[in-house]
DNA sequence: AATGAATGAGGGTTCATTCAT
DNA sequence: TATGAATGAACCCTCATTCAT
């Protein structure tokens, strides 16, 4: 019993360790998007991130290797979320320009969701060497995902005849932008921004606009 | 007589020092501007610059005070392209929607037009001080100015009701992001993209969107 | 009794801890002495030596207070070994060039017997304050007595007279350099290498260096 | 007239920069070179150097890419001077030792002769990658030509038989030594210790020793 | 007993800016 | 005028050392 009570301390004891790591990474993380996004990856020196986390700045040697690394890090939690999106909205059952929009809400909603998936969408320059090939590639794969969708909804008559290309740059920059204006805690919770915006964009590539009335979320329209 | 000649000679030649000087801030100003979009604000040094325009580093500062002064006229001359753009828009004797696309449209050729007119649009967080201010006021202004025109285009029923910011930042979002993609030289000029992604965007506020069909701009839509 | 068993179980323990500390504690300096005698006192970090060693930065300082102390602690371990090898050397019943050539073999051997020997020679610079001096004022002693040996040897008639600091310069010049070309395991063994070079070195000063024919270890010679 | 003069002292200002940074360069190399021999690669900081030059940090990198750069060609004039040396020593129109000796004596005088041409000669290991390689390998080269004098001295009868691995690596083993102690301004001169030094190795293995007498360099032996 | 975590000090390097020429 | 030279400040990163566990 005794025994066991101790290897129980030593069980709960140990998971600690790791889950306040992973608190800090996390933290770490959120700051640090947070700081590259407002002042720029250059910008932003690692004795901000480290002040703003309470700690000092070799500290930030335990939990990230280097600053580019930890950029790459957080271009990698980006891409995730926006794969993930994209990934779901191809998967819905439903016709092209549906699955556009549902992939654009999941899209905007990932980027207020958190700011390590968002807010280092501007700073692909600031990566160098092979990390920045990845980077760079997986992002235009995302788009490509985006593209398709859009040809899809052509050929199925949802979306009207357009240039993907171009369609694709517009509601995306759209939605890249809001990581620059969106901040918790407004009026608007990220589910509405993503919910408003997504309908407002995908209703100008409509075969059939009128699908998309926009009226539900007017504020302050007199 | 001899005088007079070699007044003229110096009338000449003046003008002709401050044609060049002119023309040597232009160069100076694109480079900047387009080394800032790519590489950051903090990401370009003036040695950069510098090697760029193929003079010494301290030459610069014969034709900008200093490097935030660099970035504070880039902005200027942004804003005063973008200000211009929306003043036109305003101006336009048509309805609502119409003064909206109009002023898009032309917003975002000018973002198409020159680096030093657009290239800066990301690095308003690496100005300090007054001139922070004061370009954020201008740019908040600007936006104002749009979320006017939609109103105003909500008023006259030619834009379907909706909430006039997140309406702007839509438009804007995708108009901006316009900098981060286009290069002069591609396959479409800059007019083109103008027309095109402003049709789309305001298709999606207006309050009957086959006004603006996009037939005319497919390309591999098959 | 049951005191004294437990007493003898301790004193079996004990004993065990002891040499187990004083074996991890001789792989210590012997990888320390091998890294700094590599990479200098300032290239090599303590993590180098603790992964070495297979165990942990902190734990290192369970054998030695501190790097500095790490480095004095070898500086003695040589200067024990050199300081036999003078003693034996001066102790031996011959003439005075035999026992300079003695001093002078049993110093190369020690050199060519452990890394914590004789790897620290180059890294008087890195010591600091009483230590520095102790060390420096030891090796002074140390090159003081070859002097010695060198003068007597003179005096006796079987050293050729010359300048007993040059001639201590070129032997001892000659025999640290060995530290850095020596690896254990190659075609000669230390005791070969201390044989071969210390009747070459002597034989340069031997009143009749007939005594030191060097044939007996000619290699490659033809 | 007036235009010659101009353009005499146009012509003779630009030599004196160029001069003045020959200078300062040679100064830089002068200090770097003692520092790094004195207190090692990784324990010299750029700090201490500038301090020597009377300079600030930064203005060494007007001189020198980086630290490692620094080390680099120190190395190189080290080896410039060395293979001079041992080039010399070769071309000499004389028998096998006597050659070997002439290659000796400059080697060491050359070691005597300035900081930049000797005092780094235990730093190979704070190298890394090409460079390193490349030091090497002309260290190693510069090693097997004077195993190639002592070959061709035994084939010719002047050298007494014996491993010339071994023989080199004494001789100049005690030469490399030569930079740990002497130091300009004693009693005797770079070319007094050269000739002192060179004779009395060479003495050891010479096939007739009594060619090298060494009574002409007694000093206090009494 | 042994280690993960943390840090103050310091090192190499870059850069915007100034100044003498 | 235009530039080579120089520098103070700041940045990224390393490391010897300590401490809580």
């Amino acid at each position: 019993m005794a025994r066991m009570a101790i290897k129980n301390q030593g069980n709960a004891v140990f998971p600690d360790r790791a889950a306040q790591r992973e608190l800090k990474l996390e933290a770490l993380y959120e700051h640090a998007a947070s700081a590259f996004n407002e002042k720029g990856f250059h910008g932003t020196s690692l004795d901000d991130i480290a002040a703003a986390l309470g700690v000092s700045k070799p500290a930030l040697y335990r939990y990230v290797p280097n600053k580019q690394a930890l950029l790459y890090r957080l271009h990698c939690i980006s891409l995730d979320a926006a794969e993930a999106a994209v990934t779901e909205g191809e998967a819905s059952p439903t016709d092209g320009v549906e699955r556009l929009r549902i992939a654009l809400y999941l899209y905007i909603r990932s980027l207020t969701a958190s700011s390590s998936a968002c807010l280092v969408l501007m700073e692909e320059g600031a990566m160098t060497g092979a990390a920045a090939a990845e980077i760079l590639s997986r992002r235009r794969a995302f788009e490509g995902r985006f593209r398709t969708l859009v040809s899809a909804g052509i050929r199925d008559g949802s979306v009207a005849p357009c240039d993907p290309k171009f369609a694709v740059f517009s509601i995306l920059g759209a939605g890249n932008w809001v990581s620059r204006w969106y901040r918790p805690g407004g009026t608007r919770s990220g589910e509405d921004v993503a919910r408003i915006m997504s309908r407002q964009l995908v209703r100008g590539l409509a075969a059939d606009p009128s699908r998309y009335h926009l009226d539900g979320d007017v504020r302050h329209a007199s």
